[in-house]
RNA sequence: GUCCCCUUCGUCUAGUGGCCGAGGACUCAAGGUUUUCAUCCUUGCAACAGGAGUUCGAUUCUCCUAGGGGACGCCA
């Protein structure tokens, strides 16, 4: 069972985590897991200028409340300066890379230079420049990068879902691999990195396919084995474009504060990009990695469907017990101003009820919260359509305002009772029970929609129920 | 511009030469259930990018065209 598979997600920490990139760690977790291999964290903070702590510690929350477990310490690129920069001096010293001595106007003038053409591949200029021309301008401290001297021929890997793929190197300039402050670049990160930290199989986005080349060339010239590789499709937006802010939400915790669960968005984001084979949709963690499979991953990028997400969601929530719900929306609630800061059992036990009474009409957390107003203070405002079907009968204000009467004089307020007191009212006044259970709801909840009426009435109390009847007749009494 | 990748309903996808007059799911529409809404159930709308081949037979194989995406940085 024990496997030697090693595979890694690589986040650089200069965002929180994309749900692009979340896709790829959880592939990758996934692969890990049913393999019985191991899932590792690699951060990839080469770029002091854009990297930092705060976003690291985003990423490694939103992995978390994934679930994306990973298996040993991450290893992080801005420690480990020592091991790149001894790589590029064996690649220095066995040829494989060279000084170049460029500077950035040089390489802008190169580029800007013929801009029909749009091919911005290093010249060579500092290919093959003499040992008396680099030790002058050693000597004279102009700064150099270093650059990997990529030889002709071509490059070939097997990609796992794309099958054989080829580049001629002829296309591939010979790129940086150390800036001129000695940092390594991406490309050399990586290449020494995965070789380090064993890495079996490395699976990212296909938008890595065309850098695949150049690693394998890095890893080549240092000697290391070379890993197998699994490209994923791109998550695109609605236009079809890589998923970006512009689109909305782009990152894990938005749709966390979107009120989204960790499952459904792992069951969701698994489904955009891989099947099962057959025909199921929601699927649990456990059932994910055991159906998981390489041979399963799309090569067609997928559009994110929010609403397909949104009702995966529900499905979710339905099955949620209350109890866990109410952790989850509790300080929504307070946010909102409908119950005081604080964990006190009797709002437990009213949200609880209220969780129950909501939660098959809900698809996302904050949707408790958005349709509850009503069981916290009496409606502001009656809506409209709701009002010209249910108010508009002129004798709909005396059945309130008996309904108020026959449930104040109720000594125990049950469903039973409430249902009672509707049914014999609309009777007596030779009345559609329907009308008046509408015209109650109405006047109770302010809103044409939601759970059973009786229920909802004892939860809200007799003595609000009243209030709120009697308000509603005077309401429709002076509307005329 | 060069290179690479991709192309089945609006969206996610099944389909690996005959089982496809193309299946499922989301969305949308209609109906049923429900005191309302939601759930649930039923039904419906809706796709093989185009063109050449190969073959007795192409959604499935090959080539071309078109379209989309990605990469080309002292970013990752």
């Amino acid at each position: 069972m024990e496997s030697t598979e090693r595979l890694r997600f690589a986040p650089s920490p200069t965002g929180d985590l994309h749900v692009g990139g979340a896709r790829a760690a959880l592939f990758n977790w996934l692969y890990a897991r049913k393999t019985g291999g191991k899932f590792l964290l690699r951060i990839e903070d080469t770029d002091s200028e854009r990297s930092s702590d705060i976003y690291l510690k985003s990423i490694l929350d939103s992995l978390t409340w994934l679930g994306l477990n990973w298996d040993e310490e991450p290893v992080r690129q801005s420690e480990r300066s020592e091991l790149y920069r001894g790589a590029v001096a064996k690649l220095l010293e066995n040829g494989s890379a060279y000084r170049c001595f460029c500077t950035k106007e040089e390489l802008e003038a190169e580029r800007t230079g013929n801009p029909a053409e749009m091919t911005f591949q290093y010249s060579g200029k500092c290919r093959s420049l003499s040992k008396e021309q680099i030790d002058r301008n050693l000597k004279e401290g102009r700064p150099f990068t270093v650059r990997f001297r990529v030889s002709p021929g071509e490059t070939s890997f097997t990609d796992l879902v794309h099958g054989v793929t080829t580049f001629n190197n002829d296309t591939i300039g010979d790129f940086i691999i150390a800036r001129a402050d000695g940092s390594p670049v991406y490309l050399l990160g990586v290449a020494v990195d995965d070789a380090d930290m064993n890495i079996t199989l490395v699976m990212r986005g296909d938008d890595h396919i065309s850098n695949t080349p150049k690693q394998m060339m890095l890893m080549n010239a240092l000697g290391h084995e070379i890993p197998r590789f699994c490209h994923l499709p791109q998550v695109l937006g609605p236009d079809k474009k890589k998923l970006s802010k512009r689109h909305g939400a782009a990152s894990v915790m938005e749709y966390q504060n979107m009120g989204f669960l960790a499952p459904a968005l792992v069951n969701f984001l698994t489904l955009l990009g891989w099947n099962p084979g057959d025909d199921r949709e929601k699927m649990g963690v456990e059932e994910l990695i055991q159906a998981f499979s390489i041979e399963g991953i799309a090569k067609k990028s997928g559009v994110f469907d929010l609403k397909k997400l949104e009702w995966l969601n529900g499905l979710y929530l339905n099955e949620l017990p209350a109890e866990e719900i109410l952790t989850l929306v509790l300080p929504r609630f307070i946010d909102e101003g409908l119950i005081p800061p604080g964990d006190r059992k009797e709002e437990r036990e009213y949200l609880l009820k209220i969780i129950h009474l909501l939660k098959e009409r809900c698809r996302v957390l904050p949707d408790f919260v958005s349709q509850s107003g009503y069981f916290f203070h009496a409606p502001e405002t009656y809506e409209e359509k709701g009002v010209s079907k249910y108010f508009g009968n002129p004798q709909a204000a005396d059945l309130l305002d008996g309904l108020a009467d026959r449930i104040d004089a109720e000594s125990v307020f049950t469903e039973e009772a409430a249902e009672n007191a509707v049914r014999e009212l609309a009777e007596k006044y030779e009345a559609n029970p329907g009308k008046l259970i509408h015209a109650t709801r109405l006047a109770v909840t302010g809103v044409t929609y939601g759970p059973g009426l009786f229920e909802l009435l004892v939860l809200i109390g007799k003595e609000s129920v009243v209030a709120r009847l009697r308000a509603a007749a005077r309401f429709i009494r002076e509307k005329k």
